[in-house]
Order: structure tokens, then sequence, then C-alpha cells
RNA sequence: UGCGGAUUUGUGUAAUGGUAGCACGAAUGACUCUGGAUCAUUUUGUGAGGGUUCAAAUCCUUCAUCCGCAGCCA
């Protein structure tokens, strides 16, 4: 992976600034990780795994409100899952909380910090405005041994939440609002998740973050481009409180993709009012979603590789995520015969009561995965979609007095056609040609259309859940002047079919698994909703459709 | 009117003074027991102006546009 990230290390260990790479991948436990977490995980422990160094793990649980140890635990789940290993390196920014308070200590008796009486909406006063300089608090001033004594008592928990903070004591005036007297620490009386009751102070991040990747030696810390503000700041802690080892902030471009909201927030909006089945819902970006959906660590490993990585504001084009995951299961994942709306068949001069095994290739592009028995019958289903009573000239699978090849089996010539009362069609008659079997005709005759079946006495019943975009629109932030992101969201995302039915070694299908319904697409068994008696499989993706597109002119 | 960034084809990303390339998408054709896959071909781009230079996406300069920043969130 070449980038302007993996420049500046190749200049730096060129230079001797550092001998050994090391980032870190610094989550908040406060949701799930998405898709848009993948790309900053394949950046922080790829480009350490590149030049030879490592990457901690580091929850940055500053703020015990938002915070919960089911967050902790998914994090880990899926950086696990995605591939990567922290080996030992698991930390939490709640396990510095002396050290930080020491340090605020250390900038206090240099007069580099104070504790500021203002409230919250007085400091927003006093910070001015983009345009104009701020002023300074009138507790600015107070004395070191003031400030040391106060500062003590707000971490004895003598004060009120939102009564005092500690402030950096740095510029008022400075055009980058980020200087301008930053709080260091606010008094917060919640309950944190690893350190109980001991704090009723919690750092702020700006504080915290320097000092985290100061402590754990970090050489590189990688970040989004919306902290290319806070640079300044971080330096300052960073010179200011002193370290051998001073770690440096690098900014990439987040990622963006079209049809997808990566905002936590929303996101939890959207399991919290229920638009979706929870963090793990295959129409989800998370990444317990994408793998519920069928997606696989090293088809997302290999998308974020593609993207690249740069400080250009960008939207990646969701096509190209599933283009990473079909490359891979067109290679990985076995054949089988599916029918998602099945239209029955009978093939009226085949004999009654015979069942033939035929041997199906489990993938084409893959010789050793072998062959497998598959039952074929008199009776057996297709898909609705694979015949047509009027078809256009381009329409290659069945239609009246037509022949198609059933996969693997025999040619088969629709004879007749049976409808309801509705005029729907409901069943098929057709004749087979008994020589052809295996799907190749001694007379050397071609058939245009190749459809997949399945035989009607060994069909294994499934449910079936077709997801499609989870918003209608590219861009789902995209709204009319009082509108709002769930507006666009599209209420066909997802399509439960069923009455499918399945060739019958699907019975045997796992969690994990993935398999091409031929023609179809790309299928895993549900994780969650799944039974023996009771399948529920998920479409990953589907196959590229170009008789949809024919079809749709 | 402040500060910090960004701008290369539909999208993403290379080229670091020397042939504007790659991938996805799209289109066309070939092939095919998946209308899948594969193969071949094609299409469109350096935000604008000025300057330096034999030579500029790249250096200088003016401008334009877009993004972010005024949490006791991260």
């Amino acid at each position: 992976m070449s980038n302007f990230i993996q420049d500046i290390i190749d200049s730096d260990l060129k230079e001797s600034k550092v001998t050994k790479i090391h980032t870190r991948f610094p989550p908040e436990p406060n949701g799930y990780l998405h898709i848009g977490h993948a790309k900053a995980i394949c950046i922080d422990f790829g480009m350490a795994l590149q030049n030879g160094g490592v990457c901690n793990l580091r929850f940055d649980d500053t703020n015990p409100s938002k915070e919960d140890v089911e967050y902790v635990d998914s994090i880990q789940e899926d950086v696990k899952w995605l591939g990567f290993d922290w080996e030992d390196r698991l930390f939490y920014a709640s396990d510095y909380f002396d050290k930080f308070y020491n340090f605020a200590m250390k900038l206090i008796r240099e007069g580099k910090a104070y504790v500021d009486d203002l409230s919250a909406e007085q400091i927003r006063e006093y910070r001015g405005t983009l345009t104009q300089p701020g002023k300074d608090s009138p507790y600015r001033n107070r004395s070191v041994d003031e400030n040391l004594d106060l500062f003590e008592k707000m971490k004895n928990g003598e004060f009120e939440d939102g009564a005092k903070v500690l402030r950096a004591k740095i510029d008022m005036a400075s055009p980058n609002l980020n200087m301008r007297d930053p709080v260091m620490y606010r008094i917060l009386r919640a309950p944190h998740h690893r350190t109980g009751a001991k704090w009723c102070i919690y750092p702020m991040y700006d504080y915290a973050h320097p000092l985290e990747d100061a402590i754990e030696e970090i050489t590189h810390s990688l970040c989004s481009l919306e902290f290319e503000d806070h640079r300044p700041l971080y330096d300052w802690f960073i010179e200011n409180i002193g370290f051998d080892i001073p770690p440096h902030q690098y900014e990439f471009a987040r990622l963006n993709l079209t049809y997808t909201l990566m905002s936590k927030r929303k996101l939890l909006e959207l399991v919290e009012k229920g638009y979706v089945n929870g963090w793990n819902d295959p129409r989800m970006p998370t990444l317990s979603g994408l793998r519920r959906r069928g997606y696989t660590p090293s088809s997302i490993r290999e998308f974020c590789d593609r993207i690249g990585v740069a400080k250009t504001y960008s939207v990646v084009d969701i096509a190209l995520l599933e283009y990473c995951i079909r490359e891979e299961l067109n290679v990985t994942a076995p054949r089988v015969m599916a029918v998602l709306e099945p239209l029955k068949v009978v093939i009226e001069n085949y004999p009654e009561g015979q069942v033939e095994y035929l041997d199906v290739e489990n993938n084409p592009e893959d010789l050793s995965a072998g062959t497998r028995s598959v039952p074929f019958s008199r009776e057996i289903y297709i898909e609705k979609s694979d015949f047509m009573e009027d078809a256009p000239k381009k329409f290659f699978r069945l239609k009246p007095d037509g022949e198609v090849r059933l996969k693997n089996a025999y040619f088969i010539k629709c004879e007749k056609i049976i409808k309801n009362q509705d005029g729907e069609v409901i069943e098929l008659r057709c004749s087979y040609d008994p020589a052809s079997r295996g799907g190749n005709s001694p007379d050397g005759r071609k058939v245009k259309g190749t459809i997949q079946w399945v035989s009607i006495q060994h069909a294994v019943n499934a449910e079936v859940r077709l997801y499609d975009h989870l918003f209608k629109v590219e861009n789902p932030d995209d709204v009319p002047e009082g509108g709002d992101y769930k507006d666009n969201l599209n209420e066909n995302s997802v399509d439960v079919l069923k009455e499918c039915k399945l060739e019958p070694s699907l019975k045997e299908a796992k969690v994990g698994d993935n398999f091409q319904f031929m023609r179809m697409g790309y299928f895993c068994l549900d994780s969650i909703d799944s039974k023996p008696e009771h399948l529920v499989f998920n479409r990953t993706v589907g196959l590229k459709d170009s008789w949809a597109k024919i079809a749709g002119k």
C-alpha cells in the first residue's frame, strides 16, 4: 500500500527520526464498528504491519456518559474478525487517568493551566467567534496554589457537575479556536465501566489523546481530517508536558460510501427506533451487519486497499465494495441450485417414480472443488422468471415450444401452460430429451439458455431475504429543507421470500459458509434466525445481471 | 472579514519538472452448460487566469469552488 502516510514513514525511517513504527487504533466504546472504521483499522494496523511495526488497540474511554462494555466487547470481536491482532497491547485511556491527573498538576504548577468557574454558556461567550478573538476569563490569573487546591477539590467531588473546569492557559486570541484555552477536565459524576466511582472528573479528548499516544510511545498517530485543526493543540500538550519520544499526528479522509450512512449517532437512532433490527442487521454498514450479510473479512480488507488513503474528501461508490465480495466469492463459493420463486414443471415423458442422481460441478472456477450428486425427477421447480409466455426475441429461457437446458440435467421443451382463474401461470407441462442427459444432446443442437432447477420431492424449504441498499438515494443526508435522512430510507431494502426451494445439499449449510445460488447471487445462512427446521438465507450480493439491463431497456 | 485543509475522467486513486496511468462503473463485441465468470476493445480528466522552464498536474502568483472548526463529545 502506497500513500502519503507511507511516504512520511519512509522519510522518517530514512532520516532516523524513528526506528520502529508504532501506531494505534483508538475507538471510543460508544457504538459498533462500521465499514468506515474498517478503513481506519486497515490503515492503523496495516501501516504498522507493512513497516515492521506494531499497532495497539486502545479504548478512548474518557466519557463514561456515552460508553458501555457492550461496545468494548463488540469492538474487540470485530477487529479480530477483520483479521488484525493487537497481541498483548490492549489499552484503555482510563488506565492512564492517574498519570493524566499528575500531568495536569504539573501544568498548573507551571502556570499553564487554571481552574475556571465560568459556566459552559459563559465559556462559549468568552471564546469569541470565528472572526473575533475571545477574551480572558476573570479566573484566568488565579494563583498556582489556588488552582492546585481547586483542582484537587474538583477531583475529590467537592463541586457540582459543571461547576468548574480545568483549562489550558494558551491564547484566547488565537485564530485557531482550539487554542483558546481549551477545557482539559470537566466534572462528571458518572460511573465509569472500568474505574467505577473512583473519578468524578474526566479528561477531554484533546488533552487525553496526545498523552495516551505519548505514554504508549506511538510514533504515528493517524486520525481523520476533522482533527487537523487540533494538531497544534496536540503538539502543545506534548511539548509542554515533555516527552522523550514525541508522537506526531497525521490526518486522512474518512470513508464515505454511496447509499450509506456512517454517522454513529444516526446508526444508533436507526437501531433504537427500530428502523433496522439491531446493530447487526444485514443492511447496516456495521462490521457485525456485514458479517451477518455474508461479507468476508478479506473482501473488506481488499476494499480498504483499493480505496486508498488520501486527504481529499471523497465518496466511494458502493459498487466497489460489492465488486470486492463478488470477486472473492466467485472463486471460493460453492455453486448450488436454489429456486427463489418456484414454478412447478412436470416432465410428462419422464418415468413416474424415477429418480436419477446427476453430477454437478461445485465450482467451475475451482475444479478441485469437485462435484456432487443432485437428485432429478419428473416434477421439478424452476424460477418463475425463467418462463415467459410472450417472450421477446432476446429472452433465452423457457417459452412456449421453446427448449432450454436444465443445468447438468436434460433439455426440456415447454409443451403446455396451465393457468389459474386469474390467468396466472401456475404450472408447465414439458417434455425432455432423454438423449441429452448431463446437459448435451448427441445431435449437437444448441440451446441458448441454461437454468437451475430443484426436484420437488427432494426440495428443502427455506426463507430467503433479499437485501438492497438501506437508502434509496446516493447521499442519505441530502434532504430538502426541513427533511430528515430517515425520509431517504429505502422501504424495499429487504424482500423476504418464504417459499424458496433449495437442493437437498443445503440442509448441511453452516453459519459462515458462503454459497452461490446459481444465477441468483451469493448467499449465506442467517446466523441469528436460521434454524434446522426453518432455514433462513441472506443474500450477500446479487450476481451482475445483464439480462435485467436488456429487459429494462 | 478568521483559521486549517482540499481540487486529476462518472467514482476512487497514481504520476513528486520529462509519454497523464490503474481500478471500479459504463458501452461494444467474443466466448460460455450460470444472461455469472473470462477475454478483447472503447469512452471521458489535470478548477480558472497569469508567470518560470526546452519541458508544468507537479514550481511561483492571483482567483474560484468545496469541506472542516465557535461541545464541559470524540
